[in-house]
DNA sequence: CGTTTGATTGACACGAGTCAACACCAGTGG
DNA sequence: CCACTGGTGTTGACTCGTGTCAATCAAACG
């Protein structure tokens, strides 16, 4: 590998997007020139609002951000995490006006990439086409895991699962080591995400951390005993559809 | 309106995907072309199964269909419902292997559709593109929506949502009238969907049909106020991205 | 250092699950 | 045409997971 390349792959949103293409140095290159001048964002700060139009498309490069809902009575609804390497969407604004909400949960580096930008590539360039369409269908399978957590698996299980793919998630993108990785959510982010109280979450992680599945030292999340907690969890990362290549 | 084109119009696939963009009389007769020949299929029947690579997009005429997962201890989720004018997917088969199965729930009318057949349509046809796109799009919209409901909705309010999800893109489809749709599930499918037991479920639509909010005949259910059940379920069509034009 | 936000704990209430029994069909076969 | 049968709907009793409320601690921060 050249220098240069290595440059490429450091990019979380390079790194994530080799899963889903066979990309060429050309392409990288192209990928990388879109996260040139990202900004600061701050902790709790909406990139885009519910019921406004999307303009550019939302790249995350370090932090946590999220999508969510405020429903009728005040109570909020965690629906995705976007973790280093996640954009919002790619698509052009068919969609009237977004019908959630995207926010940072920490302060974070963003990058603003014009729609039109992304169009053009996609246009000319069929395995970045084919590397973002991944990263959606990836998007959707997420979803319907957290479906089935949300609808079947208990709380502390499916507290398990969230942080079991958590781990896979931000390791492929270089943000977690074999076991641990920096977890920057309250407990009332993480009740809001798997729909139940910030109370319970507290009860939750105590009983973890008293099975011996998790440690936990101010940010950071260690999963102790991966392979029991992945069979606590019933996780399967079969889901995240990583290549085997990049997955091991 | 032509013969013809009201011949076109009376197709579920057609009908929705008007929605999601100006489609042209050559795009319908492109689009009703695929639906040719369809199956019918026997009720809890695989069209296709968790770990095997897709190999046709499976279109939905009639019937009720769902995606669901089946985890470790047995228990099953049901993350989608493909109702009249929806289909399996339409992307190439960027995936390794299904993360999910899709099973009929009723006796259905299915269509198998080549995914080339898909691949050339979109290569060559904008506005389909775009419809296409269009569906996928609302269909991670209303996964978002139920992962909201699945999470800070109580189960009554969850379950009135549901109802008045179907009922509008049931409406839109030609497959209910103002007020009132087949439903065709059992209490446990009902239950599986949204994430409590059957026999909670059979409470709680006691309790819907108690509070005036709905009345079943057979498998027959009619919203009775649905200004108060919408109301009641927090229930906003926005996430249906439906146009203006059709939705009233 | 106060101040504020987030984590922790206990008491209590309640939503929802489980189990089990029974009722109610609809289809089936004699 | 009518029992038989299996699936589904309904009900009650009991248990338990979670929510709520409120107080206290701990830690971050200006």
């Amino acid at each position: 590998m050249t220098q240069n390349n290595e440059t490429v792959c450091a990019n979380p949103f390079v790194i994530r997007l080799e899963h889903g293409a066979e990309l060429t140095d050309d392409d990288r290159q192209k990928l990388l020139a879109l996260t040139v001048n990202p900004r600061r964002v701050a902790a709790r700060t909406d990139l885009i609002r519910e019921n406004e139009k999307p303009n550019d498309v939302h790249l995350v490069l370090q932090g946590f951000a999220c999508r969510y809902k405020v429903l009728a009575d005040g109570a909020r609804s965690i629906m995705a995490f976007l973790v280093p390497g996640d954009f919002s969407h790619f698509q052009k604004p068919l969609l009237d006006a977004m019908d959630h909400s995207i926010g940072t949960l920490t302060p974070s580096l963003i990058v603003d990439i014009p729609k039109g930008e992304i169009d053009s590539l996609i246009a000319g360039n069929p395995r970045i086409a084919q590397a973002l369409w991944w990263a959606n269908l990836v998007d959707a399978a997420i979803m319907r895991e957290w479906l089935a957590s949300m609808g079947r698996r208990s709380a502390d299980r499916q507290l398990a699962h969230l942080f079991c793919e958590l781990l896979v998630r931000l390791k492929t993108v270089g943000f977690a080591t074999d076991s641990s990785f920096e977890l920057p959510l309250t407990q009332e982010e993480i009740g809001d995400t798997i729909g139940i109280s910030s109370v319970h979450v507290n009860r939750i992680l105590q009983q973890l951390r008293d099975d011996g599945l998790i440690a936990q030292r101010t940010k950071m999340l260690r999963i102790v005993d991966l392979p029991r907690m992945m069979s606590f969890a019933g996780f399967n990362p079969n889901y995240l559809h990583l290549s085997a290549r990049v997955q091991s």
